[in-house]
RNA sequence: UCCUCUGUAGCUCAGUGGUAGAGUAGGUGGCUGUUAACCACUUGGUCGUAGGUUCGAAUCCUACCGGAGGAGCCA
């Protein structure tokens, strides 16, 4: 047994810390310490998490002068060696190597040294920059998001729905839409389509017969919008509810918003830890903070009294009735409270068609979840089930009802109380890891005159 | 789309009218149970592009291109 090289990944290694044993492991180095008259210091990191490995390489190996000699930032190596206790002070573990094999040496044109790179820099090498500490700690935060969403409403009895891509229905009118269409401009659906902006009315119907949906998938707006918030193509989570009304909405984005948290303070330790020290200090107590106080839930008429009483001086002047600027929101969310907020009961003519119009006639039964240094990370709302409100409202807006006709079946047909709301699944990200930038939290990032 | 800032070595940056610099990465040599290793030497740049002002422009002016931040809009 004593002879065999087991595999394994450095996560695993680290962990388990196993000493006398014979293991085989494969990763890219990250740095190497070394001279000609000793033995080298090897540090391997294979994406398993976001440590590294210590390997010994002695100057007697075959291939020292050769190649190992040679090694810096990025080459690829296996490594067969005895698992050793350290000698050294940063780490338990290392290991003796018996043989390092070359996978594949770095050109001297390779960009990714030891040394700093900006994040901007690294943007326009996509296909390299998952190798840096940062984004690979934000590959895998992502990565363990989309399961603690996935989890989360999967222990709920949730079903998860896959609403469809290319749509013919322009939901609510947000925003500019992407056409989808060949290349020699035949209509190929007969009519024109375009790329989902949402699934929310989609997921209505399911909601209306399955009860409890959501759906994760990519969404799209061809909005010109330049900031680090936005982008072309982003990933959105709908959950949809029949019998939910309002307050049971806030109460599911509440409860998600620190379940998902919680998830990732738990499992992803090493890479919070990371980003707690180099990305945003103090992140983890903040969001420790988050997931045990209460969400702040006021009304916009509410938020307009605390406004205007406030001292502070706008740049948009304030009164019942507008829409709340960027900078009412971080005053409300970042200065007032200090701690997320869930806005409610907007004015009708501010928001969408679909949201359920309140008794005074003035205000619908929307939401927005605002959370300190993002904003706005989550919107939904009870929806409108009577019919001759919605169609009147939808005509309001200009909606070509003939294409809806599908959408107002579902309020005479068997109707009842329905609610949901919409995350955008990187600004989620963008919150948990600290991240300031929207592109650097998305694998290959499209905004407007980039791919 | 609007406003502001920015573009100098592979990377991070200094250099406000007078011969293009540092750190780091890379290379060579040395040394060491090292860990942002260390010591010495060294390669490397049409200063975003195109015009203009000037005896002389990285530096001042104009236009264009790229990048970032903010706003609007939103998730």
């Amino acid at each position: 047994m004593q002879n065999k090289y087991q595999n394994t990944n450095v996560k695993e290694l680290l962990q388990k810390a196993p000493i006398d044993i014979n293991i085989n492991i494969k990763g890219w180095v990250r740095t190497k310490r070394s001279s000609k008259g000793g033995f080298s210091f090897i540090e391997l990191n294979d994406g398993s998490n976001i440590n590294n490995i210590q390997i010994i390489a002695d100057k007697k190996l075959d291939n020292y002068q050769d190649e190992i000699e040679h090694l810096r930032a990025g080459c690829c190596i296996s490594v067969q060696g005895l698992s050793v206790k350290s000698q050294g002070k940063n780490q338990n573990i290392e290991i003796h190597a018996h043989k390092i094999q070359i996978l594949g040496t770095v050109q001297d044109d390779y960009p990714i040294s030891k040394g700093r790179i900006s994040l901007e820099t690294l943007r326009t090498m996509p296909h390299l920059r998952p190798r840096t500490n940062t984004i690979g700690a934000v590959m895998r935060l992502r990565s363990h998001l989309s399961h603690a969403i996935h989890n989360f409403f999967n222990q709920r009895d949730f079903c998860y729905l896959n609403t469809p891509i290319i749509t013919a229905s322009d939901c609510e009118g947000a925003g500019e839409m992407f056409g989808v269409t060949t290349n020699d401009k035949n209509d190929f659906f007969k009519q024109p389509a375009q790329l989902t902006v949402s699934g929310q009315l989609e997921a209505e119907a399911f909601a209306l017969s399955l009860g409890k949906v959501y759906t994760f998938g990519p969404t799209f707006r061809a909005e010109n919008s330049h900031t680090s918030r936005h982008l072309s193509e982003f990933w959105m989570v709908e959950p949809e509810v029949a019998f939910n009304n309002i307050d049971d909405n806030m109460q599911l984005a509440e409860d998600f918003l620190k379940s998902i948290i919680k998830s990732a303070l738990t499992h992803c330790q090493d890479d919070m830890n990371f980003f707690d020290m180099r990305i945003e200090k103090g992140i983890i107590n903040k969001l420790e903070n988050i997931c045990q106080s209460d969400f702040i839930r006021l009304s916009y008429t509410d938020a307009i009294d605390i406004l205007t009483k406030s001292n502070k001086k706008f740049e948009y002047p304030l009164n019942w009735g507008c829409d709340l600027k960027s900078e009412h929101e971080r005053y409300l969310c970042e200065e007032y409270f200090n701690a997320p907020v869930i806005l409610t009961n907007y004015p009708a003519t501010i928001k969408p068609f679909y949201m359920y119009c309140n008794d005074d006639g003035k205000t619908v039964r929307g939401m927005d979840v605002l959370v300190p240094g993002i904003g706005e990370i989550i919107g939904g709302s009870e929806r409108e089930t009577r019919v001759d409100i919605i169609t009147k409202r939808m005509e309001q807006s200009g909606i070509d009802l003939h294409a809806y006709q599908w959408y107002l079946d579902l309020r005479r047909h068997g109707s009842a109380t329905h609610a949901g709301f919409g995350l955008g699944f990187e600004r989620l990200v963008q919150f948990v890891s600290g991240m300031s930038n929207i592109r650097d939290v998305i694998p290959y990032p499209r905004t407007p005159g980039h791919l």
